[in-house]
DNA sequence: GTACATTTCAAACATGCGTTTGAAATGAGG
DNA sequence: CCTCATTTCAAACGCATGTTTGAAATGTAC
């Protein structure tokens, strides 16, 4: 067998399980025993387990961040900031293009995000912002632009409570989806989720912000 | 020593750690070290390491659950449909008492919280809606009285989205709080980051549902 | 077709895990 | 003080993990 076909294999089996059942709860001997190749082709190949789940993420991040990074050099270039919606929006082509890449690409991609964000706590956060910064820097200055009432603190935070949605709605996507078919006889893909989302998002990070007189009010008013 | 001083001594250590670490992720050993007690005692105690996780959450379940139910029952007798903000609001007062009980309380339960969403998925999401059901569906009808124009499968999407923003938010809280505190000098407690979250959820939840011609012209447009 | 490099394979390694065990220590009641 | 139940403790158990090893198999070039 040649060394991109066991490659691949192995990558195969061990992203969808650790979309499945996490990194840390995934075992190498799953993994090739559902790739089919001797457990020590890991190692061989990949080094650790540490460098193949870098690999499995690795191989998604280098298509979705330069097609994400053109669109948002698109955006900034035009003379009117974007509306935030727009700059959501931006996200959908390259994800779901994912899909026709492999199937169940875009699933599998956002679900490993989610794993990689809460496993192994920190460890992808710095990866991507390590290898993929100035990406992350660019949907940034969209999301000040779009949001002119918001400082930058705000939109740091709003900004991580959309990750955790994102990231926590495609991690728990399987359980999900089968309640919302099972409760609301819904179609229940990954393309509708992502509509559902983005509203949601927008309307989130571009919330009126609220001062803590309104706060104490409120919690006042719920007694 | 007392069977109840080895088993609080027991249960903070585990939740410290918990909260730090994950449940799989933290071995009885770290715990009983913690703890300065032997490490048989957990298994003496608690019967198995899983008892001790649902023994950990329970602690804090007890207090916050009885308390967000009154709360709820008390809006629902209202004659009016009680505003969505006012809804959530609910949750700070029973959340920030938990720091009353234990320092660091509510920062500890919300970290475990989300945790056990992420950990072991979907075990804790059973344990929840099996024991406090009914207090979950007065919140959901709540919900839905303040936001006539959604139907059922919108706020139970929305529901969800909002718990990932949460869950996510505080299992990643001490990495979020070092950030904030490093890049934008801010007072990073639980208290103002429950402050900063309670005007995103409410916008996310009350968004106007988007249509699908939007989002494909938003897609359009973002070409 | 031989020589060499690459890849596979079964087996073992060291380590850490949750749990169990049986004896020692400690507690409380008569 | 003796007795008996409760609690602690060190040690070991069985098992699963990631990794390493050295020989066997396979592929490649001359």
């Amino acid at each position: 067998m040649s060394r991109v076909q066991t490659q691949q294999k192995i990558l195969d089996a061990a992203e969808s399980l650790f979309a499945e059942t996490g990194f840390n709860d995934t075992s190498l001997r799953q993994i090739t025993s559902r790739a089919e190749v001797n457990l020590a082709a890991v190692n061989y190949h990949f080094g650790s387990k540490k460098a193949l789940i870098q690999a499995v993420l690795q191989r998604y991040l280098q298509v979705v961040m330069p097609r994400l990074e053109q669109q948002f050099e698109g955006l900034l270039a035009k003379q009117k900031p974007t509306q935030l919606p727009e700059v959501l929006a931006v996200f959908v082509q390259p994800l779901l293009e994912l899909e026709q890449i492999k199937r169940q690409g875009t699933t599998l991609f956002l679900q490993l995000l989610g794993r990689g964000y809460t496993d192994v706590q920190g460890h992808l956060r710095k990866f991507i912002s390590h290898h993929y910064g100035s990406v992350l820097n660019k949907f940034v200055l969209l999301v000040q632009q779009s949001c002119p009432g918001l400082d930058a603190a705000e939109i740091f935070w709003r900004l991580h409570f959309s990750l955790g949605t994102v990231v926590f709605t495609m991690a728990s996507s399987e359980a999900l989806f089968d309640i919302a078919a099972a409760d609301y006889q819904q179609q229940a893909d990954i393309e509708s989720v992502i509509r559902r989302l983005l509203p949601y998002l927008a309307a989130g990070i571009a919330a009126p912000v609220m001062y803590p007189e309104q706060l104490n009010s409120m919690a006042h008013v719920a007694h």
